[in-house]
DNA sequence: CGAAAACTGTACCTTCAGTACAGTCCGGGG
DNA sequence: CCCCGGACTGTACTGAAGGTACAGTTTTCG
């Protein structure tokens, strides 16, 4: 009972690394029980198929970015009272999180599979839609407590604007990878912060004569 | 020699029509020559492999995006002569038209490859890059203008907003794809939209006595 | 007409996911 | 102490997919 879940989790470990080093469709079975030690029939006695083992990546992943945002977040939240502070805060905690972690943060896990073949299979989808849907439900409901104290510079529908920042952070890891600079993701974290501040923040009382801040 | 592109060409979109289906792992090269009627030597006489498909793909892509690109901005800039206005009613008109194309616009062929095994192929990832840097660079150009005309209300480096509008429609690909919700792309090209008025839109003067939006 | 381009046909190789199923090792409860 | 069940091993095999090699055939164009 211990050891089964023990192995178990070595594969996932091992099927991580090599998932964010080359791809899903990349790593293969042969190449995991070689490096597990273990045989084919010991792999596929721990999961069904491969589509089991995607599974099995994305509910690890999904508790750890739970750990990760509330993390950041809880972090901000002891740093300051104001919602709008709490989440431009913990934007910045959260790019500062991705840049450490060397090539392949959590959330590359998801990307890397939200657009393959095994999108096809109806429980990889539920899962990468469940991943998806959890980070956007975290901002949306810091997004609430923040409209309700700065009313919105533009009408805006707030599931918009909390998938926005999903997007961002997507788009961001996509962009990334296609365009071999990494440092595009804590970027549109940033944008996304930016976006944050323009449509919540009030502007600072000008002066008569004082310019807008201009580039 | 005509007709070796015809065939060249027949595969391609079949390939296309294949690869936005169902993804480019999940499509194969009996298939595809199954269906254009020709033989597996026949494929190979046109493309030296899968990746050498991948690259035909990404450079039909290429041209559909500029001729998709320079379609809407043109007509947007037959419309106005503000750059700012151009620029949001491309947007909109982007947003229109990519809601139009069925399941599968043009950028699903990049997305789609993005993240994929592929990208570890030297040209594929080149093409991939050309490909983000193209709009990239087409949004650059644009909001080169509009800060001439309307100084930005945050100090913001003009690239990283240029990639923002990409970043935004990779990640509404994604999302659109992983949650199962089509609309969640031309929503984010709406988003992208209002960031840049945000950030370039003057406000409204305002009436003495009337209140700024915040509270 | 002839040469190159555009294929066809056949045979074969490798990798990979997945199946089937019998046998083994081992720790804990009765 | 033994047996039961969880955690595997070993062996053998299948089918799909990407790809190679290469000789032969048809088609097209100058």
């Amino acid at each position: 009972m211990r050891k089964g879940t023990a192995t178990r989790q070595r594969i996932l470990d091992i099927a991580e690394t090599a998932v964010l080093a080359k791809g899903f469709g990349a790593t293969s079975i042969d190449e995991l029980i070689c490096e597990a030690g273990i045989t084919k029939s010991g792999f596929f006695y721990h999961f069904k198929d491969k589509n089991d083992l995607a599974l099995g990546l994305l509910e690890r992943h999904e508790q750890q970015s739970e750990i990760l945002l509330s993390g950041v977040f809880g972090r901000a939240r002891e740093l300051s009272d104001d919602p709008l502070q709490v989440f431009l805060l913990g934007l910045t905690l959260l790019a500062e999180r991705l840049t450490e972690m060397p090539a392949g943060h959590p959330g590359c896990i998801v990307a890397s599979l939200s657009y393959q073949d095994r999108l096809f299979d109806r429980n990889v989808r539920a899962a990468v839609n469940s991943n998806m849907a959890g980070w956007s439900s975290h901002f949306r409901a810091m997004l609430g407590e923040i409209a309700q104290a700065y009313p919105p510079r533009l009408p805006v529908n707030l599931d918009h604007v909390a998938r926005m920042v999903c997007c961002l952070i997507d788009g961001g890891i996509v962009m990334s990878k296609g365009l071999g600079m990494p440092d595009v993701l804590p970027e549109q974290l940033l944008m996304a912060r930016n976006h944050i501040r323009l449509l919540f923040q009030p502007w600072p009382t000008r002066r008569p004569g004082q310019r807008p801040v201009a580039e």
